[in-house]
DNA sequence: GATAAAATGTACTGCATGGTTCATTTCGTT
DNA sequence: AACGAAATGAACCATGCAGTACATTTTATC
């Protein structure tokens, strides 16, 4: 990627980037499995290729090394999204896509719900002083916004219909189906976590979505 | 509550019943605010009538502190459920009406929310270990069961409607809308958590849920 | 190849914090 | 009122852990 030197290290050589991404990669796994409290600054220099010393050269105390953690962990995820292509769908069958797509995202990318947990727990008082995070956050809802209003002007979505209130639902099925998924199958068995009950839950999950933006009539088709 | 004596304490006077109540519930409030290492025994003391001392001869330590805090939310929240009466109502109606309640329920236990968020970062770990809690969350969902058999016995529920799926999906709204309202209301501003914007929500969440569980053509009506 | 800046290694420190020790007071029982 | 057990107070301890001091090595620049 770009100009990052490859890292060959006998005896020991500088590399400056490889180090940070090293550092950067340990601490986003550490704080997304232990909290900011939980994690302890030893540990990820332990499981790090580097030394103590070096996080807080680069990353001056904890507080900046999960900052920076947070910040990756939204870039990743964003990246990732960038992927999906709807425009040659009619509304429908796009915000079917943008469900089903959104679901299966938030599951490969576990580590990115914890941090996003933990920043509720913290009041999301990172998050809001994080400038890098709150510029391209606005963008993710554009697509879903998109086909609002493709769906309105063809006369299928309801004219009420609000997408943030409609990326609200979308999100609390696709982040829950993550986040609580612990407690839930703690209590209620692990079957909907299996694959079979996963295709369920997603299935049930986009049929519920379209019906609130459908106006009554133009929602899902039965035979999927 | 039951014989638990009045505290009245001037010099002081024992009352063993009195001081675990206001140990565990400042411990709750604690917990929930900061996490499981987040907190310190020493704030959760101080904002107590009595000593750090008297959390470990009653709690053994900050862990036992932390489960008996844990249960008695799950106790507190599960209490407040026993309220809705719901068999005088056709199945749709009983449904709305539980969805509602659900969602309003989890609104007015900030706390407790925030406990099993803790619990999922910690992958329940402590959740799973505790009989109190397991015993009583079964019960959890006997309501829907009871819902869901009536409206298939009516004709007007799907057949492969499964109670637990879509205990999921109540869940998933209600839960979320208290779990990441930092967050999302970071990002896309709070409309959606004042009062208007619940409204909005939460009627989406009904119909949703009813879409899921209502044979085509059985559905929510639009005039509500 | 000398020099300075950037990068890294090693060892250390100070305090916050979970937990304990030991003594004292309250209170039910006789 | 005496006695033992339960309950409480006040100070203390050990260590986990974030953060630092200081020395050393690498690398670019002249």
């Amino acid at each position: 990627m770009g100009t990052t030197a490859d890292a060959e290290r006998r005896g020991w050589t500088q590399n400056p980037e490889a180090v940070q991404q090293d550092i950067l990669s340990v601490a986003l796994s550490e704080f997304a499995a232990n909290g900011f409290s939980g994690t302890r600054v030893d540990t990820i220099a332990s499981r790090t290729q580097t030394s103590k010393r070096m996080i807080y050269y680069y990353f001056g105390d904890k507080l900046g090394l999960y900052t920076r953690a947070l910040e990756a962990a939204y870039l990743k995820v964003r990246e990732g999204e960038t992927q999906l292509e709807l425009d040659h769908l009619n509304p429908q069958d796009a915000l079917a896509r943008l469900v089903a797509f959104t679901f299966d995202h938030h599951r490969a990318n576990p580590d990115f719900i914890r941090m996003v947990m933990i920043e509720n727990i913290h009041k999301a008082k990172h998050l809001a002083e994080s400038q890098v995070i709150r510029d391209f956050n606005v963008a993710a809802i554009d697509k879903l916004a998109e086909i609002c209003r493709r769906g309105q002007k063809a006369g299928v979505f309801r004219e009420a219909l609000d997408p943030v209130a409609l990326h609200w639902q979308i999100s609390a099925a696709s982040f829950f189906n993550v986040s609580n998924r612990p407690t839930f199958s703690a209590i209620f068995g692990n079957d909907l976590f299996e694959e079979d009950g996963q295709k369920i839950i997603r299935r049930q999950t986009v049929n519920a979505i379209l019906s609130i933006a459908c106006k009554p009539g133009e929602g899902p088709s039965e035979n999927e």
